[in-house]
This record gives structure tokens, C-alpha cells and sequence, in this order.
DNA sequence: GTCTATATATGGATAGAC
DNA sequence: GTCTATCCATATATAGAC
């Protein structure tokens, strides 16, 4: 096994996935290579090795997670504005429970009001699939699906709905009176989540709805 | 002037409002204490003469602005159930955008999956004021003033709109096609935001909305 | 109260042996 | 590819002069 020629690209991998555990918890300031690499069990030169350095290392770690997904199911011909929406809906919840570590990541990054490189990368990506789903409100309100919200506070609030609930688990597991902050990513509350978003759509879109 | 009794306390409230803003900005780890003493034009030595120590000048930062705001609004027997919600919601924004820097400390803090003192006293505090919201939304679906509703899920929702656009203005000003995050903060999206929160509830809790 | 100088620790990065 | 030993920068904190 020692002579796999993979068995680099598996390390590497496995460096990447404690780091990711360790910035979503801890912030990049705070999680230094030494610990980093006692957590992986891995040589502090390894970090070297493979990356070059911490921030490369961090870079690398938001990057290998980057994918559109909201592109495919706006230009889907047949699915109506409410079938399109409430797919967004779920995927959206899906993402941040299957990838939670990731997008704690990504939003605190985003947080911070310096601009960087990568917060560049980042907000532009958030554009993409913000003016994937904008697009989708914009043209139903047009349609007469929908009833004339504000369009971009919306999407925000889409985003808003799930973003405090997976990144302010500790509020969260508070609030729902469970024992840990980890009991908040079980199927039962990403079920609720998902019923939740799709319950905001409907009433805050419903033409009559005011 | 330099005998002025007082000179020590607003030479701490000075050390105070730059610090807040530098720990809102960079993160509590990535704020050295010599960056710290030359913005806000004091010696390094100050910061352990008045507050002990970084950690403490953090705690510092934090506490000084918690108080309670939710609590007097829920409680007052003139306001129906709709006033109250509209009157929270303002509040929330206001909150926001008026200490902003502060808020974005304390999100930021409970992000962090570390349960520190700091985080314990911050998730007392939000569950205080999220118990006083869900109170009257409980309390209204039980007298049919509401549509019943994900009580938890829809104050978080009020929280996240918020949060959202405050915490990620960089993201924010990128959607609204403004120049820079700080124009986010102006009273044209302060009112923008208050009228979604409020057509948000409206929306969401009218009884015969779906 | 304010400063300089310094003790002490820790972190990132790498040279060089294996 | 992996490790140890080490360099160097930077950080917090404080002792002691003024």
C-alpha cells in the first residue's frame, strides 16, 4: 500500500479535510500548522510540501468545494416558477447540512470586511446563484405568478433562513432545547428547514397574499 | 485638561470603540495588540494597564453593549399583537445598523464552535430576546390573530434577514450594485429592510394566508 | 499614568538528513 | 516523501524608569 501512487493525493485530502473542520471551528488565526498537524497526524512539513503554505492551504480547502448549482434548475423549461424555487429551496438546505463545515467557512470569510482575493472568488461565486434564483422571482412576478415583492431581500432572506440556522448551531440547538449543537443537523430539522423555506415562498410570493 | 479626573475613563472608552471596530473587522485572533495601540494612538503597554489583558480588553468590548430590548416591548398591554412584531422588527434593524460592528463581534463569536464563557453569556442574552418574540407569536396563533406557523423557525427568519445583510455587506452591495459595503448603511436600506421584515410577517402570519 | 526595554512564547517556514 | 532541528518573525505581557 505504502508504494500506491495515490497514496499522496489521499494525504493530501486528508490534510484538507482537518483543516476544513479546524477553520469552520476555530477561524484561520487560530489554528496553527503545529496543531493542524497533530489533529491529521501528519509532519508539520508536510504542510509545506503539499501547499506551499497555511494560506494556500486555505485556499485550497474553499476551493475544491466550489460548485455552481442553482444554474441547472433555472434554465429547466419544465418545471413551473414554484417547482423551480422550491428545488432551489432544498438544495440550498441540503448544501449547508451536508457541507456545513464548508459554508461556515466561505460566510466567515465573507464576513470579514477586507477584500481579498479570496472574499473576490467567494462573493462572485454567492452572485452566480443569487442571480439564478432573482431571475426566477423577477420573471414569475412579471408573469403574474407571483405577487411584486422586494426581489433581492428575498433571496436574502432565503439564504438568511439557512445561513443563521447552520451557522449559529449553538443558538440554534438553544432555541430548539436540544443537548448539543450536532443534534441540529439530523434529518428530522433538515426536513423542517426545507418545509420552513418552502412555507416562506408560498405565503410571501402568493399573489393575494396581501 | 490633562488633570481631568475623567481623562482615564474616556481614554478607555477610546481604546474600546477602536478595538470594537478592529475586532468586527479582522477577527479577535488576527488583531495584534501593537496594530491596536498605534490606531487608536496609545501605548502597547495601556491595553494591560487598563484591561489586563487581550482576552479581558475583548470581553470588555462585548459586555458593554449587551442590554436587553425585546423585553419591554412584549410586555406592554397597549400594543396589539401585530404592533409589537412591527415594533421588534424595527428595533432589530436598528440595532444593526447603529452597532453594527458590535453586532458583527457577537455573531461572529457564536459562530465559532468553541463553548467559551464569552459564547455562554452571548447565547443567554439572544435567548432571552428570542423568547420574548416567540411569546407573542405563540400567543397570537393561540387567539387566532395568527396562521400557525414554525414559531422557532420564524423568529430565526426575522434574525436572519438581518444578520444577513449586515453581517455580509460585502455580499450586499454586490447585489444591490452599490460601490462599497459602507453604503449599505444608509437610511435608504435601513427603511428598505424594515418594510421587508414587516411585509415579511405580515405575509407569513396572516390566517388565511395559504 | 505613561513610556522603553525586555522576557518569553509561539507560530510559519525551510534546510538538510534519511 | 518524510522527518528533525532550527531560523526568524511576531506576538503577549510586564518590569522598572520617569
Amino acid at each position: 500500500m505504502k508504494s500506491d501512487k495515490h497514496i499522496g493525493a489521499d494525504k493530501r485530502e486528508a490534510i484538507l479535510d482537518v483543516a476544513e473542520n479546524l477553520f469552520a471551528d476555530f477561524g484561520f488565526e487560530a489554528v496553527s500548522i503545529r496543531q493542524l498537524a497533530k489533529e491529521a497526524d501528519i509532519n508539520v512539513a508536510m504542510v509545506s510540501y503539499y501547499f506551499g503554505s497555511k494560506e494556500q492551504l486555505y485556499k485550497a480547502v474553499i476551493e475544491r468545494k466550489m460548485i455552481n448549482t442553482t444554474g441547472f434548475v433555472a434554465s429547466n423549461p419544465n418545471m413551473s416558477h414554484w417547482e423551480k424555487l422550491e428545488t432551489i429551496g432544498d438544495n440550498f438546505v441540503d448544501a449547508f447540512f451536508s457541507r456545513r463545515k464548508f459554508q461556515q467557512i466561505i460566510f466567515r470569510e465573507m464576513a470579514l470586511n477586507q477584500r481579498t482575493e479570496i472574499t473576490d472568488i467567494l462573493v462572485n461565486h454567492m452572485q452566480n446563484n443569487f442571480r439564478n434564483v432573482s431571475g426566477i422571482i423577477r420573471d414569475g412576478i412579471e408573469k403574474g405568478v407571483f405577487r411584486k415583492v422586494d426581489v433581492e431581500l428575498t433571496v436574502m432572506t432565503m439564504i438568511g433562513i439557512t445561513k443563521t440556522f447552520s451557522n449559529n448551531s449553538q443558538l440554534a440547538c438553544h432555541i430548539m432545547k436540544e443537548a448539543s449543537a450536532d443534534d441540529m443537523f439530523s434529518d428530522k430539522y433538515r426536513r423542517r428547514l426545507k418545509l420552513h423555506v418552502k412555507d416562506f415562498f408560498r405565503s410571501h410570493l402568493k399573489p393575494d397574499a396581501i
